[in-house]
DNA sequence: TTATATCCTACAAAGTCAATAGGTTTAATT
DNA sequence: AATTAAACCTATTGACTTTGTAGGATATAA
């Protein structure tokens, strides 16, 4: 049941343009505040990249940023897009082969009931959700 | 995102022996209606036993049975113990060695809201919810 | 004593994850 | 024009996990 890496540095990845709206950032430099390794997020960015999630410049001075407002993109977006489907068992994919199990198995009401669950969740969440609890963890940091 | 095998079958095998209350059943019985392995089975079965989920019987005409009434194993306890934890992100485990990122992590948001989630669904239904959706179903393909 | 069942441990094939490596292309700067 | 800095592209790899298989040891009913 776990997000693996590709999915969570793809979110840190959009969180860190999201905070930088407006400006060209480097992969060098988000990878440095976010502390991966700058060649796998080439791999992860490229994915975001191919699908408009972002805009890339090349050459010298280049970089990347948000084609959209950060309230545009959902959390289940971005996680769909880099994690594939989020389906907790195979036979609830769109693309499934009909089981032949269907018709009287019951466990799968379990998995249906996780899955809406889960999407409720990401599709509920922007990158704006994500900006705004960074400022009030910000906030916090300095009273405390 | 997925549930593995093993706990999927676990769940399936506790459903298996909460259709069969009062009786002693072999695993060749279960493996046969519910089409997995049988060696594989073993392991998983174990599992459940160490944990006096079920009781086994040794010997000829030995076999398996629930220790507790359907209505007292939740789905959450049995996945749990075959899945481990379903924590979406390591970060989040009991054991967890403390991140260091805690204090500024925004995305860990995310996945606190999904694990609430899951743990919401996994611990509100029993076996015996499923035992219920089982018999409807068996109704529904009467009827048509 | 035989048949039948659980119990136990080791092994292995296949797949996935999480990078690493090494280059090519593009564009700004000098 | 040459240099530098950045994105872009593709292959490979080590470690780990998953999903079983295999082969026997032990216990018990008939």
């Amino acid at each position: 049941m776990t997000i693996s890496t590709k999915g969570r540095y793809a979110l840190r990845i959009m969180l860190d343009l999201a905070g930088h709206i407006g400006e060209t950032i480097k992969l060098k430099d988000i990878a440095a505040r976010q502390e991966i390794s700058e060649k796998y997020m080439e791999q992860i960015i490229a994915v975001l990249n191919k699908a408009g999630y972002v805009r890339s410049t090349r050459g010298a001075q280049g970089g990347y940023q948000l084609v959209k407002a950060p309230k545009d993109y959902t959390v289940g977006m971005i996680l769909r897009l880099t994690e594939g489907s989020l389906v907790p068992v195979e036979c609830l994919a769109d693309h499934a082969l009909p089981c032949e199990r269907e018709g009287k198995c019951a466990t799968v009401e379990v998995y249906r009931r996780i899955y809406a669950a889960v999407n409720n969740v990401i599709d509920t969440m922007t990158l704006q959700d994500l900006v705004d609890i960074e400022h009030e963890k910000a906030v916090d940091n300095y009273v405390i």
